[in-house]
DNA sequence: AATGGCAAGATTGCATACGATTTGCCCATT
DNA sequence: AATGGGCAAATCGTATGCAATCTTGCCATT
């Protein structure tokens, strides 16, 4: 159960490349590799293991736990340790109604602010995530779980709000986690055409038209869950079955 | 300068009432003192004075700096330290722009799962909200501050989505200090009646009613904001005006 | 008198050490 | 053979120490 080889440890860090925040830099490996799966939910993230393995202290571990913590992607227990989130079904469906709450927002707020050089930016990564998509193997489809992740992220972006930018970061990786666990199919091959679609009235100006798409984009994405109780394993549960 | 007087170490707190995590309490206590603006916006934080307040070492008070930069309210400085939030007027539209974009969704899902007891508690928590509003002084601001805010909150909870409640969470405490910032009248006389508005329209079961008059209420709360540059001091925009 | 540099003080960044808690194993007892 | 107690290993929670960095006041120089 060594975790160190599912951790591409200079994929995000060259090296040591900036001199800032370390914890800043082990908190986005974690997060690259939660969110694509390198590491499954469940997984043990001790602050030595973590630590030991990026060169630095438990001390700057842990504050990239935390930080991961706090953003939902792991969860800690005390005197336990860190363990990669085991979203329930109910927290997924929290994520998709969180989701189809704010991201109609974004997409209206995009369509007033988006230049022609981000419509060119788009379609580069819509183009990428069409590459994906044809490939078979799980690195291809990890790769595509995190292009179709980062087309929402990038929208958020061009919306022009730092904060709702934030929220969208934590949906969106929380998301990645969800479809992990609970995806049915082959995560969304519907899901290209649609970000296809969601584009294309942006860049008609048709800032309803995407609204819509977008909302049932999402609802596409969640119909393709199964949230059933199978892993509801709680205990909680399993004793007060009435 | 010395905050200690600030804060209210036993009101979150009695003792060692909590054997959990510290640091979430010491949080707990500096996120009440900065949303009801005993502590005001730019003060400094340093880890020892925060540690040797709440009579622990640097290391948890420095945990609970970093939990509530993540949230917002601080700003951390490398190898500087940490300072209450000075949020910027384009900061505080972002905030209100975020909660026109999540609230209507909290209120539409608050109207279905609301029950009568709930209500009662809305009541209560009106009443205490109408009591302060009557006083006069900055204690009285202060607590009206809290309590609009935590009417927000309640109704982010009824609504039954965690991850939106934290959003919410962050949101509200951020309004505070905007408000305490750029607030140009008594905070929200009307706010109150508007409070009770949307609650009306919760208990007629009226959701999209509820939902019309909360987007007004959050404008006329921004709108009573004085969101110019004044507090501009970046020295940076001072220096290039045109 | 104003400016520039320098050194002392203060504060953070990080590592390490020690105590506390949990977990799992082993063995004794029934 | 199954159960219960207890010990040992592992891991976390917290405190503290040291080095690096920033701030600030002082002094020399112009």
């Amino acid at each position: 159960m060594n975790i160190s080889e599912k951790i591409n440890l200079t994929g995000t860090s060259p090296e040591e490349r900036s001199p800032e925040d370390r914890s800043m830099a082990i908190r986005e490996s974690l997060r690259n590799a939660i969110i694509d799966r390198r590491l499954a939910p469940g997984t043990k993230l001790s602050e030595s293991e973590v630590g030991s393995l990026f060169d630095v202290s438990r001390t700057v571990a842990r504050a990239a736990l935390q930080m991961l913590a706090f953003e939902g992607l792991v969860k800690t227990e005390r005197n336990r340790g860190a363990f990669v989130s085991n979203p329930s079904p109910e927290e997924a469906r929290q994520i998709f109604a969180s989701r189809r709450l704010i991201e109609p927002g974004i997409v209206a707020a995009a369509v007033e602010r988006i230049t022609p050089e981000d419509i060119v930016q788009f379609r580069r990564q819509l183009d990428e995530e069409g590459r994906y998509l044809n490939e078979r193997g799980p690195a291809a489809r990890r790769a595509e779980i995190k292009a179709s992740g980062d087309f929402h992220l990038m929208l958020a972006s061009v919306a022009g709000n730092v904060i709702l930018q934030r929220f969208m970061d934590e949906l969106v990786a929380r998301s990645s986690l969800v479809i992990a666990l609970y995806g049915r199919s082959g995560v969304s091959s519907c899901g290209h055409s649609e970000h296809t679609a969601v584009l294309d009235a942006l860049e008609k100006g048709d800032g309803a038209r995407a609204a819509k798409l977008m909302i049932h984009h999402i609802d596409h994405i969640e119909a393709d869950l199964d949230l059933q109780v199978k892993q509801g394993l709680g205990l909680k549960d399993a004793l007060s079955p009435i």
